[in-house]
DNA sequence: TATGAATGAGGATTCATTCAT
DNA sequence: GATGAATGAATCCTCATTCAT
């Protein structure tokens, strides 16, 4: 029997569904989850939303809940791994630092479809308690540690005023949640919901809160009139 | 059955009941809705807490999303009412005025019941596209437009820098938003998850953002180092 | 509106209709694991059978697995109190006593449909442990005792043999048990599937078993020829 | 991947293994069916018992139902084959070779997995009625022949009282039917299933009814006192 | 042949809604 | 009006069976 050309003589193309399978389906989960919320979502439709059927879905996840806590755990590494990995090793002021921690955060998590896990969580947290524990372990502390870590930094330093870190960073994280929430909620709205221009909010954050932080005359070096 | 005596001669017990029912049942509707979702609710659950049985609450509501539509409306109003009783008429300084309304609105609306609604919205908006347009035009468009406008007062009166007013509102309320969504959604949780002390971290919003906000060299006459 | 005569004031019919309901559902329960096998039998096709829908099953037992015990516990009375019946107080031969017992048992359990209960019993025991231990505790050892003290008290009376009663009981019971089996697995078997005559059989069981436990020499009071 | 050497030298490893694969098959689907039912089994389990895939098991049977019949009918040989060859050319008192008979079923049948065919059968047969049908006629009527056969030559002989040989028998092999559905039903409970002593209620049922068949004052030549 | 990924019909269970009382 | 028994559509999940490799 002829062979079509080339046909990857290592992984044959039933192996390399498989392989891809575990990932279409999160995607397709992630999606549908955030646009419709998780118990409104009925497994088929992502089975079908992944191009399998029903029980394909089954072959990889052993239930609903097990499908969305695979979904939550594979984007966490995702959206952990970003902050860390900007944070190590800055030096410049922390102002900065914390500028550029809230854009990039926008523009890998929050304006992505991982944003929505936020919605999604938020949603279900009281009926499904481990899965609001595992999130608020896995993220909230981490995500608020970071930001905490530095804003404290920026008091020790004299860089910013004697502001409680704590409380600070709430206050930072907020408006980035609120965007999320937002656009992930409201998002392709047809009607006229407020299209909030995320851009802008976030320079306008950034500008205010660090103004407001910020020890008095000591002058910004990001300059956010260009916003 | 024997009676208790003279229950207020004009309207007698049962009639009182009867007449408080919607009430009872909105009540019942908005606590269940917060707590577990709209879809996680049963209506027989919601007809319980509200002491009546499941087919009287369809005497009043002909199903359980127009329930939710009318947990919704009814709640904007008093949602809508706090803001502008506030504003108006108010003399003085407009970061005084904005610290008070953020006070007011968490106390008023985003402790209580109502702050939950937030929380619905989020989650069913895009299932129920009609409510969220509602919600945006009762709701949100007349919040943003009141803080908005006293934004640009302090902007045109010289008491703030030049801001763009659209973003600002936006970067005010979200704090609120975020905390009203943190407490609904993760309230009671028996585990760890972080109590955020929601009067230190508004305490600081203002602090910061309205610090953030002025112009140089205007002192702030709410003195936030209290908090 | 005009009531229709004699209503019957107390009772209305829905009213009866619900009491009777639990009572319907499990004899269409019998009926249905009998014949076809509990795990075989559809939920759907016992509320058919009771005359109600699918959910209205639901409304009486948990689930499929509670109805089957709710269908034990409701049979298990009937077939205990029957044989304690008739020993109490029993005066005369051993050996009478026993052939009334066999006889009675056969007519009273064996040949109803709660004689089936032994084939569902053996088909899911080890599907469903605790339900064999419940029938284990409250069918099968009360029954043994009843039969195993008759049998000792024959051998203590001298009117039997020195037999272990134990080993004894168990040979007794066997036949009926037997008999019952057979009847409800291949009962109304279209084919040829030979057709017991019980009555003819036990007649011979007794005739047999009897004059194999009777001491030497001493007659049979109950003529077996005439079966 | 090294082989063992020589592995017999005419049929390779491999090549075994094929032409065993339906026994092995029928054997892990007999142990299956006896020990979960034939509904509660799923085919994967029989596969994997028999060390083979899913997709092989359905290569050598068409179906579930299929492995069902020739789990049967496989079996019903070696049932058939061990009565027959016990009784031909037995010269010598009927009532031994009764004892010999029934000890030698538990012993050869009733003791194996296949002794776990009755249970199948009882629980299956209204589902499956040709399988019933085919039992009846592969089995138990050339079972109760045999039996029967030898009860009418002891009764013919003088050396049984007039019975009626039918009735008889079934009287004779019921207690070890019984006792394999006994066995296979409740076997390895886990909790306290009252586990019958099959051997001694087999020699106290040929004890009994042995004794319960001879005419009178014939003595009989196995000592039952032994068990 | 052998495999195991994929399918989808089937069945248990839930719950919004109806309606006789 | 008020009740709660009854309904049956909807949904999760299972598993016998198929088929590309």
């Amino acid at each position: 029997m002829p062979m079509p050309a080339k046909p990857t003589p290592s992984t044959p193309v039933r192996q390399r569904r498989k392989e891809a399978r575990p990932q279409e389906l999160l995607d397709a989960a992630l999606a549908l989850f955030v646009e419709k919320g998780f118990a409104a979502t009925r497994s088929e439709e992502v089975a079908l939303r992944a191009g399998v059927s029903k029980g394909t879905l089954y072959l990889y996840y052993p239930s609903k809940e097990e499908l969305l806590k695979a979904v939550i755990r594979q984007n966490l590494s995702k959206i952990l791994a970003d902050g860390a990995g900007i944070a190590d090793g800055f030096e410049g002021p922390t102002s900065d630092l914390l500028a550029i921690l809230l854009r990039t955060w926008w523009e890998q998590v929050g304006e992505t479809p991982a944003g929505g896990i936020h919605k999604i969580i938020m949603a279900e947290a009281r009926n499904f308690p481990e899965i609001a524990e595992f999130y608020n372990q896995e993220v909230i502390v981490p995500a608020h540690d970071l930001i905490s870590k530095m804003v404290q930094r920026g008091v020790d330093s004299g860089e910013f005023r004697a502001v409680p870190a704590h409380e600070v960073t709430h206050v930072l994280i907020a408006p980035l949640i609120f965007l999320a929430l937002h656009k992930h909620a409201f998002g392709p709205c047809p009607v006229g919901m407020d299209e909030i221009d995320a851009g802008r909010m976030i320079e306008t954050q950034i500008d205010i809160m660090l103004r407001g932080l910020l020890a008095r005359d000591v002058p910004l070096r990001s300059d956010p009139s260009k916003a």
